[in-house]
DNA sequence: CAATCGTTTATTATCGATAATAAACTATGA
DNA sequence: TCATAGTTTATTATCGATAATAAACGATTG
């Protein structure tokens, strides 16, 4: 007979997820820089937990996109060099297309109405210049979109893989973001697919050369950007024992 | 003084990714059924393992697509529902266009001449009822294709996913099949991004609608189809907690 | 001073054992 | 017979320790 321990939360969610989620957390918050070694005994002592379980996480994570593994090597956080932000955002184009069309015979009304509110809530945001709940929101206006899609597997690629680029901020004017969000979220709702597809794609490719421009003029700060989102998702990956890393930063013999 | 211990091979490759790669082959050439449940312990015994390697091999499938997770009930080998592969091939479209599109300035003259080979070999593969390596010629057609598009965010997206619907064979005559690649390639040459971005998405699309074809005549078998192709790549993934899984299945008390 | 080789150390990869949990089973009572 | 509660068992999740490895260090020699 084991009694349910009631000293114990029921039901706990798996630690590695746990520290996966936290560990995501602080690569976003800019506290893990990126390239930075992810050393799994000294996260093990943080988060109070056995290396294994690190492993795992980091595993998860490395899927995501936000770690790259080296084979006996270790665990880095990725860094962002603008060709991979410009393939990331090629690919991002073509998501948020697919999401848009889709979204004309699968998105329901309340969807609709709760896109319009959030790209209301981040035209309000950028204005009085809260920069970062504003890229929140707009990640979250962008989740939305590929979950109203009804293709699991877009959502779960967008969110999962974090495609990247969507945290990175880029520097345009809020206006013209909220007319490009309600604009496509209008054409939706006319179910014009094509258009809406087409409408995605180029707010898409705005929001790039906005990032190429501030890479270009060297006022692009090469940072995760932005804080965790409720979603639930994660990792693939794949080990690139190829690819060679940095092991610098190792401790001398103290 | 470490000897470099002749008796064992150096530089072996990492256990988790031998037996990662064992277990993708099994899935494939259908000894493990899709629904199956994996049990640590056994694949363990199998690949005389430790449990964790498995876990950390099954976690790399997970994000492959290959294998889904529940937490505390185990790993599974995914499923293949008619819905599901809609939504696959609905990206995998996106996916074969941009990477023909890129292919016209990022391919070089060996990769256009390789891949016409590979058209070929498709063809003369089919025209002899050689099913199942013609299969394997053909993924291998696609790969190089993202490959060489020079996109590896695009290349680790296909490859590491499988994009699922690569690993179903599409039942069409053999003859389009071929020509479908060869115009592709023809107009890759050509430098004409844009219709080659049409020739493969319709080309995707064509797959498809043999499979629904199929699918819609009860005459498709949802497995897993094919060989393990030489790449190196892997997973992403996430554990999506809320699905539930038929834990069925279970040893009987001996 | 530069290059090479062995030693040390930090770190990952793997292992075997234990704790935690969910399903299967069993007994009990209406 | 059916439902329900307790027990057992199969299995996963986690742990702590060990083996394997790659970088850092240091001495030795030209």
């Amino acid at each position: 007979m084991p009694p349910p321990t009631p000293g114990k939360p029921a039901a706990t969610c798996l630690a590695r997820h746990r520290v996966r989620d936290a560990i995501q957390q602080l690569i976003l918050s800019g506290e893990f820089q990126p390239g930075q070694r992810l050393v799994q005994q000294e996260l093990a002592e943080r988060f109070e937990v056995a290396q294994s379980v690190i492993r795992e996480s980091l595993l998860e994570l490395q899927f995501c996109g936000l770690v790259e593994a080296v084979d006996r090597l270790g665990m880095f956080v990725s860094g962002l060099d603008a060709k991979g932000l410009r393939h990331a955002y090629q690919i991002r184009e073509l998501f948020e297309g697919l999401a848009a069309r889709l979204c004309c015979e699968s998105a329901c009304r309340a969807d609709l109405r709760e896109l319009a509110e959030l790209a209301r809530k981040i035209f309000d945001l950028a204005s009085r210049g809260d920069l970062e709940p504003m890229s929140q929101c707009d990640r979250e206006f962008h989740f939305r979109l590929v979950q109203a899609s009804g293709n699991p597997l877009l959502a779960r690629l967008t969110e999962g893989y974090q495609m990247l680029g969507m945290f990175v901020r880029a520097n345009r004017d809020p206006r013209q973001i909220r007319d490009e969000h309600l604009e496509m979220l209008k054409t939706i709702e006319a179910n014009r697919p094509a258009a809406a597809e087409d409408l995605a794609r180029r707010h898409v490719r705005e929001a790039w050369h906005a990032i190429e421009e501030q890479i270009d003029q060297g006022t692009f700060v090469p940072h995760w950007v932005g804080q965790v989102v409720e979603y639930q998702a994660a990792g693939d990956g794949g080990a690139k024992p190829t690819k060679k890393k940095k092991p610098k930063e190792r401790k001398k013999t103290t």
